[in-house]
DNA sequence: TGAAGTATATTCACTGGTGAGTATACTTGG
DNA sequence: CCAAGTATACTCACCAGTGAATATACTTCA
């Protein structure tokens, strides 16, 4: 049972998924596509209407997974808040040793349509990146942090950053550096809480 | 005198800097940088030796003004040193409100590059980022910081990480928030030195 | 119940256009 | 004259998207 009876539209998504976020957006054509996923660019044409509506359909795909992985990773981290905080970004520095790993999708893509800023696409990432941020800020206010809002911010800022920065230098030190500024942030903030 | 007198390699390269920034690298052809530089695609195969060549000296032609554009935003502000970081997080801020801006043209390329890690362009970039790492640092340790290092590895981590977001949401406050995530790091830092 | 019709899903073969890169010939200043 | 620089005109591969046809399955009503 190695293929649980995929449909061409999921096959279609796994294969987008693969080579989008191995070679980038406009890097693949669609009949790579379409002969990774084992059937015609026609069919391609028919579950999606265009290459942009696939490109969309891939970062929607990409939404849920990626949101859960970094609620694991901070709900199994052990210790305070800013431990947990900063395992996010440990994760983030293990995963990134991996050689197929290429950044973050959705910064990668947003660079990539950055000519095209009404693009579908670049909306379903900037709602990606807000419910991240949105997340964090939850956590925050639970944890009693007057300054959420901010502090959410800046952990986004530092995430983003470190996904951008490891891309660049390929060295997922960048991870470990933005994990100790955030963990610094949060337990600062939260020193602050002693209202 | 509007173009005083111009060789044919700057006009390609003055043409090659705003077309790749302004849509992409990818997204833009050699035929339509000829066109663009007033010349023939042949003169630019004469003055390069392939697209990736181009791409290269794009970036490399980008690395000193960019590095004397944070130079000087960090030197005209008031202030101490946290304020002084401030300022460049704040003059990017300004800056992105241009229609215009499109983020950091070394992080894009490095994003749609991400699948040539070897590429030239992605050392050029790699060696712009670090030079403005490089400078931190050493304004760090010139203002007696201990841990200058990481501190500047901190900065950066911000501003890519600004760049980053404020593309994917089209907002500059990004930008501002780092700012005072940086500012709050540096002043941190200098408190602690009262060794 | 079963033939006729209709919706879904897929293929093959194609088009108009663009991409990077080149062979060859012309031009012009030293 | 001749060499650096530029132009015309080309190749060949690829790309987004389409036209026409087909197979399969699901309806519906005589």
């Amino acid at each position: 049972m190695n293929k649980p009876a995929e449909t061409a539209r999921e096959r279609i998504l796994t294969a987008a998924n693969k080579l989008f976020y191995a070679e980038g957006i406009r890097a693949v054509s669609l009949d790579t596509i379409a002969e990774k996923a084992g059937i015609t660019k026609k069919t391609v044409y028919y579950h999606f209407k265009s290459k942009d509506d696939l490109i969309e359909a891939y970062l929607a795909s990409r939404d849920q997974p990626n949101l859960k992985q970094f609620r694991k990773w901070f709900g199994e981290a052990e210790g305070e808040l800013p431990d947990k905080v900063q395992a996010i970004f440990r994760q983030i520095a293990v995963s990134a040793r991996h050689p197929k790993w290429k950044g973050c999708g959705f910064l990668r893509t947003a660079a990539e349509l950055a000519n095209m800023p009404g693009h579908p696409a670049m909306k379903v990432g900037a709602g990606h990146k807000k419910k991240f941020e949105t997340w964090m800020r939850e956590e925050f206010e639970a944890a009693g942090i007057g300054s959420a809002p901010d502090l959410a911010r800046h952990i986004v800022l530092l995430l983003d950053g470190a996904f951008s920065t490891i891309l660049v230098h390929r060295d997922p030190a960048y991870a470990e550096a933005a994990g100790e500024a955030a963990r610094a942030l949060v337990a600062s903030a939260r020193a602050r809480q002693a209202t």
